[in-house]
DNA sequence: GCGATCATTAAGTTTAGACATATCACTGAA
DNA sequence: TTCAGTGATATGTCTAAACTTAATGATCGC
């Protein structure tokens, strides 16, 4: 067999990709079985066998194939299958909803770590951060609340920011590129200031999405967005 | 300058990977800034021109690096960066926090899509499906309420199977590969049902995970998945 | 029968070279 | 001035070959 030049992803792997995916999901190749090894593929789709290897590392990364050295290309059991979802910018995301982006800080002062935050940011109880608190609005609609701890040992240059004229989120996008991330999911019940902040009643579910970012000197930043009731994040295809 | 063979990431690649993701961190290379060509950085590094592109690929994966023909690679100005985690099954999730898993099934029947499933699944409204109702728990503690909806036009095998049998999302990753899936993130109040069923209190907020899956017969299932109030879900690092 | 040893296998990685292709930048004609 | 054509350039992709490495499984000695 030879690769047919359809229409869709033009490279070679990328349409091996596909072929083996095909495969599995029609169930040619089963949950567990070991499918031909590299140099068989190479020569069945009449490529390279550096090129049959990139497009089975794709789908091992993708989670369903699972691949060992001598051991060979097996079709995994339990596809623990991935999911990505790209973290927006506020105002990106407004905006590509075809509405008017504009914040409002609520409150920017220099506080001290409070515990919850000090162990997610695993700085010690207590440590100097900026405390900020931002609502993000669409067409002068309450989109997101945001609550921002940012460390300054992380990010010296933040001391002289004013987060009144610039979004604290873009500005440390630009400024405080990361290495490493944390996020979770989680649903809360709004509270008093939400609800104030947010324009809803007290109690309304919402979706709570905190986020923490590290450099080589620390945590840089933790912030907790709480979205307007309804809103749904979904992930890239 | 030549690699350092550090205790990290042993691929060549994999150094160049960090190496350049530092160089980033440390604002050697700032947003914006066209970084050298990989001819340079082949030289550079001491490797092969195949090696700095797989390394720079990895990284406009992730989003730290915008590269294109002629123009050159440059450093993300707004990097909109990925986050992914992985769909558990429900059992491994549970006992991998210790508890004993079990799981009931509420109710099975034949159904016709409803507008908001037919809609989700792209079918016609009234298209026969199996509605799915199940409890999965650890410890006896209800942990996660499933709402499910399967399309046996996808997978015709469906109709022999007795899900008070076999947990449903367990026979669906075995049985049923996917091509794509659709994933969003919500947040709303308990109903009555569901606070009964997750053994809380009505109004409560839930975190709520709906799920499509689809192969080449078209939607496979939709699942609503209302998880018990607290529970976060976090991506992967 | 049992365990240690070792050859074999299949994936992992790298290399040098080649060609493809998108796009920038310049040139010259309308 | 503007637009179409053209050449240069950096990335994209592929190839063939070689070497590395993890793990299997067969062999051999006890």
């Amino acid at each position: 067999m030879t690769l047919k030049s359809g229409p869709p992803g033009n490279s070679k792997a990328q349409m091996i990709v596909e072929d083996v995916r095909r495969r599995i999901v029609d169930r040619e190749w089963q949950q567990g079985d070991r499918i031909p090894d590299e140099a068989e593929l190479a020569v069945e789709f009449g490529v390279a066998r550096a090129t049959v290897n990139k497009a089975l590392q794709i789908l091992a990364e993708e989670g369903l194939l699972d691949r060992k050295r001598r051991a060979g290309t097996h079709v995994t059991v339990n596809p623990a299958r991935k999911a990505t979802f790209t973290i927006p910018i506020v105002r990106e995301q407004v905006e590509s909803a075809g509405m008017a982006y504009s914040h409002r800080v609520v409150a920017q002062k220099r506080s001290p770590a409070p515990p919850e935050i000090a162990s997610r940011m695993r700085l010690p109880e207590g440590a100097p951060l900026i405390h900020l608190r931002t609502v993000h609005m669409g067409d002068d609609q309450p989109f997101q609340v945001e609550d921002r701890w940012i460390n300054p040992a992380a990010v010296p240059e933040v001391e002289s920011v004013d987060f009144r004229q610039v979004n604290a989120n873009e500005w440390l996008v630009r400024h405080a590129p990361y290495l490493r991330a944390d996020l979770t999911f989680s649903a809360e019940n709004a509270n008093a200031r939400d609800a104030r902040l947010l324009d809803t009643r007290q109690g309304h579910a919402l979706l709570i999405m905190q986020r923490t970012t590290w450099n080589d000197l620390g945590a840089i930043t933790s912030v907790r967005l709480s979205f307007y009731p309804g809103h749904m994040v979904t992930t890239d295809h």
